[in-house]
DNA sequence: GCCGCCACAAATGTCAGACATTTACCCTTG
DNA sequence: CAAGGGTAAATGTCTGACATTTGTGGCGGC
């Protein structure tokens, strides 16, 4: 890909990172092709080297993109693209159109790893815990239903999961919150695309929600699993990665559907 | 903490990040405090400002240190640290005195988590994913008993767990292996360290494995997930966040008491 | 005495230019 | 045709100067 397609002016300093982060993470670039030049970036973005070399260093600590002397810049395969990073994590929240391999394998990882932490975080919630869940909870309920508070209504959800990773009080855990935000965030860009808003299935979602906030209330981590697998099923739905029918007709797809899901929709 | 009690030299150009980074890993400056100059740091190590900037600057990446202009570098907070990127993980593993704390939060991660991959590695695996199992724990076997070759089971030891993540046959799965470097590394340094070889614990330990392995190849989810409980337990003795004699006396120790045993031993 | 303003010092951030080093490619030569 | 060297092009490094931000102390006015 050329630059041109490329915006010529950005934010900030560590603007520029986050630009062409963005353009990578959207796929613009495929893995093993090669980077622009450091001289033409300067000459594309009007800016000095200094800042390009900032960026790249950047980019290259982020495992997106590969640097030696005499042969340029080479973009990483995803698989070394540091997923877990917050920055990345950050980036990838906020693009209009997110690769969609990445996002079922991180809405996988979410299915296989939220019931076991939504475990540890009833065994472990304490009253501060339990607030800020409550907090994220009644957000969702006060935005729910309102079309224009959407974006409103996914950071409460982001907020939602992201205090259930907290609460299991474990430092790797809690990292991990950072991946919500681009999975969630893509569900309502996705409903708004197919101009086919989710409210019928919201009170659903909404109330599997509270069932989980309650069994972590009353500390039954059986309960807490069960109702985490419930929410993250009400998810997939919403999420296009199982379809309707099957999740309406079926009570409970089977996990080998939803985390192998990549193996049938290619 | 001053500079001086740190060495002089260090290999190639990002090895003095690597220096500062293991520095504060090791937690030889605390959170809050203010890290040395750039100016410090250049008459110190003999090298150009630009070394340093470069390796300052992965720090920042890192979550390590945050700089202000006109302020200076201060130590982030342990919870601000990337501790899933790579970088971070590779520099922990040869630490001669990991922050004994991380240590467990990076083991109660695993023994939340690891259950649940063996699962979906019991689903997923494929022949090669078998092979690079097998052939881990072959490497593991040939060198159990042998006290000199401690490091190179630990490898295979790294390798056969790795090689479980990766059989997830998921991204952010397998980005999580680099966790377990720093977690079976320190268990031979503590090995070593208390003069009490682990020959005695090894057989079991192999056996574990081997039925884990077992498991996985048979596709048989439910008995992965319990060979994956039984390698940790006997993991947890041997890291000692478990007392012997409550490992060898109860055949089941709770998950609570491993999970959350940094609040009886502090 | 307290408050606000200003000047100064100290730290990081930025820039520009030259040079070093690595790499790929082509052209020459045996 | 193969081996060699030379050249161009890319990133890596160094240096010095300057810009910007921040904390601080002193000064004067109220």
């Amino acid at each position: 890909m050329t630059l041109t397609s490329l915006p010529r002016h950005h934010g900030g300093a560590d603007g520029l990172a986050r630009l062409l982060g963005q353009a990578l993470l959207a796929g613009r670039w495929r893995p093993g092709e090669t980077f622009p030049r450091e001289r033409d970036l300067c000459q594309h973005f009007e800016v000095s080297r200094n800042q390009v070399r900032n960026a790249l260093a950047t980019l290259v600590a982020l495992g997106l993109i590969e640097r030696t002397a005499g042969r340029g810049s080479v973009v990483c395969n995803i698989g070394e693209w540091h997923l877990l990073d917050p920055l990345v994590s950050a980036w990838m929240a906020d693009i209009e159109t997110p690769d969609a391999q990445l996002l079922r394998e991180i809405f996988a990882f979410r299915y296989s790893a939220e019931p076991a932490v939504a475990r540890l975080a009833a065994r472990a919630a304490e009253a501060e815990d339990l607030e800020r869940l409550e907090a994220a909870f009644l957000g969702m309920q006060r935005t729910a239903g309102m079309p224009e508070a959407s974006a409103r209504h996914a950071e409460y959800d982001v907020a939602f999961h992201d205090a259930i990773y907290r609460t299991s009080h474990n430092l790797v855990w809690r990292q991990m919150g950072h991946l919500l935000r681009p999975s969630i965030i893509a569900l309502i860009q996705r409903s708004q695309a197919h101009l086919q808003p989710l409210d019928a299935g919201l009170d659903d979602s909404l109330a599997r929600h509270g069932r989980l906030l309650e069994a972590i209330r009353s500390r039954d981590a059986d309960a807490a699993e069960a109702a985490a697998v419930d929410v993250l099923r009400r998810t997939a739905v919403d999420l296009g990665i199982v379809a309707d029918a099957q999740a309406e007709s079926v009570q409970a797809p089977s996990a080998e559907s939803i985390i192998h899901a990549k193996e049938r929709s290619p």
